[in-house]
DNA sequence: CTTTACGCCTGACGGC
DNA sequence: TGCCGTCAGGCGTAAA
């Protein structure tokens, strides 16, 4: 289920697939995600052309000129882009069906993703307005984490965790980049000193772009927008790999739990 | 203000 | 074979 590199690599693909394309109806088959699908959306979008498609942090943002159709893929949610007899499957909740008979399909068995939508600045909405950088902008650095940590006493895992800190950085990655920059995941974000800052901050860059570059990571069952199967092959270093040598030091991976979350790291070289 | 815990859901898996 | 507990990639919200 999507982190960020997971989410772009929709993006791309729902743009490619549907950029200038004009909709032309929309069905909403299961209302209940996170917050209600509005009752209005059919209106909204009817006959309005998908200008581009664009993404913050893990949203989506489905430019329609004077609106914004704001997607998010919560833990478990994938966009295909199926023909418009393509037989459906269960928890395949929402439906933008285009002017070239293709249909953008909402896929999502927990119901956590979001389907919403907002006129004027999509970056004011509620959920969006308080986010952090970007990971992959240059206003992204290690002076930047080192600014936002000062005076911090939470681990550091869940301090790159938090979406106002950066966003896009989930759990996997998280544990990717600490260990990729020897960073002890419980360590306090106030007591990292710039050096390994601009380091993790570094890190991070490269998990994100390695994996965007191959598609996403794909634990299990992530499907790009045109139903394909992202890399099973990213090498993760230390994600769901207790009890394994590290392959930098020999140490041994552990797992801990860090803010209810699953975390790895090498206690051999990660300080 | 910061930090921590909790749900929201379905499904897959392991142990018995 | 079936049942039951545990866990899962996110994240807003409430509580402390």
């Amino acid at each position: 289920m999507p982190e960020l590199p997971e989410v772009e690599t929709a993006r791309r693909g729902v743009a490619r697939a549907l950029r200038g394309r004009r909709v032309v109806g929309v069905v909403v088959r299961d209302r209940r995600l996170r917050w209600p699908v509005p009752r209005d959306l059919a209106p909204r979008l009817a006959e309005r052309t998908l200008e581009d498609v664009e993404r913050r942090a893990k949203y989506l943002l489905l430019r329609f000129g004077d609106g914004t159709c704001i997607v998010h893929l919560g833990m478990s949610g994938s966009l295909r882009v199926v023909a418009a007899d393509e037989p459906l499957r269960v928890h395949d909740h929402v439906d933008l069906a285009f002017d070239d008979g293709r249909v953008l399909r909402l896929h999502d068995p927990r119901r956590f993703g979001a389907v919403l939508w907002t006129g004027g600045d999509p970056l004011a909405h509620p959920l969006l307005r308080h986010l952090g950088p970007e990971p992959l902008s240059p206003a992204f650095d290690g002076a930047h984490l080192a600014r936002a940590a000062r005076g911090r006493t939470l681990a550091v895992k869940a301090f790159v965790m938090d979406a106002r800190v950066v966003v896009g950085v989930g759990n996997i990655y998280a544990s990717e980049a600490l260990h990729r920059a020897a960073v002890h995941p419980a360590r306090a974000a106030g007591r990292i000193s710039r050096a390994r800052y601009d380091a993790l901050a570094r890190h991070v860059r490269e998990v994100l772009e390695a994996a965007i570059a191959r598609g996403g990571t794909t634990l299990r069952d992530f499907v790009g927008s045109g139903g394909e199967l992202g890399e099973f092959a990213f090498d993760l270093e230390v994600y769901d790999r207790e009890g394994e040598p590290c392959i930098r030091c020999g140490g041994t991976i552990k797992r801990t739990v860090i803010g209810q979350r699953s975390t790895f790291h090498c206690g051999g070289c990660q300080r």
